[in-house]
DNA sequence: TTGGCTATTGTTAGTCG
DNA sequence: TCGACTAACAATAGCCA
């Protein structure tokens, strides 16, 4: 006990206000990690649950050992989700390869099923078996080489369409959240004014000219630990 | 000031203890998590800080937005340590694909160099030049087998993945876009039933004003922001 | 959405076992 | 390492602007 009533002597040891650097004393310092480590896992517990939030959580100690919570199921998932996020953030995540022309040049005079091998692929039909036995060696790897080209392409607009279509939807939630907001707001204010002139009804008329409305402007202030990006390039696998 | 040292009469809201469990008020949330966010990257900064330690933390919002701290220079070589340190602690170094074992059967006696590709590709490394070039026709033709095998699953991976993600962010818009119309809804009967107020109240000075909200508060209501969310579906394969 | 305020609850440093 | 305890301190719910 470090209460001492003792009478005419107080000794008691103020505890101090703790210096946001790192703590020197070894055992100190694990025995805090161990308590704060505890302290921030509820934390993200609690956000989590109180706020719906997706939460994730590693941490490693000095001597290497991890710790980690997640809220979601996975942690893998939710990383999965951070990498996909990132990847929106950044732009769009494909690295724009474009190697459809070297192959035309290579065989713009070649023979006509040459040609028709790339009619059919241009028009995207589907390939039988019966054509595709119609072809010589040479052939087939003509064809193998569009082929692959081609799904390189689609792969890459398949992604930049899909890509397109998050960055849409995101910017539509963030929009429809302010757009909420603002809403809120506004009313709230009209049900203050509301209840004003209700009550100032009873007696006088008002005279009250509430400027009110003057809402406007939200200060874009970024948070501090917001995202800022380096360099990113979802990976998956 | 909640403090009401009137003489007698004592009526001090207390404050609850907070069950843990979601808020159910959007607004209270909102306001919770904003708090609270900032409340755990502080507690997360300081662990890093006090205790030498290094810290992640990812946090999405109920409307996907995304928030994250990272002690050490890079989110990503946090996030890299991770999956190493998982890897090791499952035995095994890839988690993500497992595209070896169909081999397994097929040629569990086969030779050394059979196993050598079973192997390089359990261990993820990057297929080298000259290690191909050391495969017969036959070891070729499993490892294409296996790259073939291993894109399909990464392409369907990714594909779940970001649909997912695209479905969560529609359901946010939907609910979003639902809440915004009860609140105009709410609000233009909000401000008929004041313009009532206001007309009853005779005629006077406050002309002005009464024009000046209308105004305001119809651009407010008006759908400013279009949503379809009929069309997202975006097909693909 | 951000910040300030205050009463209250929650966290933890220091200590002993 | 951990649990328990307590005083000091920090975080934050609810409210307003």
């Amino acid at each position: 006990m470090r209460f001492i009533p003792e009478a005419g002597e107080l000794e008691i040891t103020v505890r101090e206000k703790m210096k946001m650097r790192k703590i020197d004393d070894m055992t100190a310092r694990q025995l805090t990690f161990s308590k704060r480590r505890r302290g921030i896992f509820k934390k993200a517990e609690e956000l989590a649950v109180l706020c719906d939030a997706e939460v994730a959580l590693v941490i490693f100690s000095t001597t290497g050992k991890l710790f980690e919570y997640s809220s979601s199921s996975s942690m893998k998932d939710t990383i999965a989700r951070y990498d996909l996020q990132r990847g929106i953030a950044n732009g769009l995540i494909t690295p724009a390869l474009h190697l459809q022309p070297e192959i035309n040049g290579d065989q713009a005079a070649d023979t006509s099923k040459g040609t028709e091998i790339n009619n059919s692929s241009k028009q995207g039909r589907a390939m039988r078996d019966e054509d595709i036995h119609g072809l010589n060696l040479e052939e087939l790897h003509q064809l193998e080489k569009i082929i692959q080209v081609g799904l390189s392409r689609v792969l890459e607009i398949k992604e930049e369409r899909i890509m397109g279509e998050l960055a849409r939807l995101q910017k539509t939630v963030d929009q429809l959240a302010e757009d909420n907001a603002q809403l809120k707001k506004k009313m709230s204010m009209l049900s203050r004014q509301k209840h004003c002139r209700v009550l100032l009804d009873g007696q006088k008329d008002s005279t009250a000219e509430k400027e009110g409305m003057a809402v406007d402007i939200a200060h874009a202030a970024a948070p501090r630990f917001e995202i800022k990006s380096s360099d990113t390039s979802l990976k998956l696998g």
